[in-house]
DNA sequence: ACAAAGTCCGATCGGTTGTCGGTTTTTAGA
DNA sequence: TCTAAAAACCGACAACCGATCGGACTTTGT
């Protein structure tokens, strides 16, 4: 049996900023600490970390501009979502990820009654993408 | 700002221990590791307390049988898939979750194009069920 | 009552994230 | 150009969690 690719798990910090770059567009460690700093006090040295982490795991890219990386989101936030959630699928071995989908739209309408409509309404939307090609 | 309820995380171990126990309906720590000798070779130990585990973690009911506990899932595979989704959709912050449904749903659809059928389906039936109340 | 079997509790190991000290490189000013 | 300040980078360390298992305890059957 052949390996799984190793999942992505994302801590905290990480997500904070992910956060901040998506935000800023783009950034350096100076940058990103100093959006970061409104709320929370940490050592510049601890978003760098950070930010190299999110490199390694592929979600950040990074050019060398004279002496500094300046880091830049990979994904978007709703490519990076797709596949978290793709990752529990499998990792729940959902097979048939349709029964799951129902049961997250129970839960998701529950919260908010309208979010029916709205899934309906991009269903739609997906199909008339669809069509045109 | 009030706290989060700590995300539920499962190790994979504990996975392969629900899997079993959802295909068991339930058992005990004996039944469990059996059922899962098939593919691996574990200290019934090492068994015991990943159920244990799931236990405290709110993912299994147990019930004392004259000396040992009968496990038993207390979620089924779709509502734990569910709720996982929900973490992950909190955890990226997708404020509007929908935007990220239609990314995973293009994903789903890219892999099944039948999918975008059956979800309609489902949610007609989720409608036709709040009508009822 | 005793032996065998199996469960439960506690400790340990490995891996991951958050944290920061020390070094190196760059920049700016005299 | 030389020097000092500042900032980034590398490496080590601490805390936390899941997986693993050894040893004590409880129960069952003879």
């Amino acid at each position: 049996m052949s390996h799984m690719p190793s999942p992505l798990t994302l801590g905290d910090l990480e997500m904070q900023v992910l956060e901040k770059l998506w935000a800023l567009g783009s950034g350096d460690v100076r940058a990103v600490h100093a959006a970061l700093s409104g709320g929370r006090e940490n050592h510049p040295n601890t978003v760098q970390s950070a930010l190299e982490r999110l490199h390694r795991k592929g979600v950040l890219d990074r050019e060398k501009q004279s002496h500094a990386y300046i880091y830049s989101p990979k994904v978007t936030r709703e490519a990076l979502a797709a596949r978290l959630i793709e990752e529990t699928l499998q990792r729940v071995n959902a097979s048939e990820p349709m029964p799951t989908l129902a049961a997250f739209v129970d839960l998701a309408a529950g919260q908010d009654p309208r979010a029916l409509d709205e899934l309906e309404r991009l269903l739609k939307a997906h199909r008339a993408r669809q069509q045109e090609r």
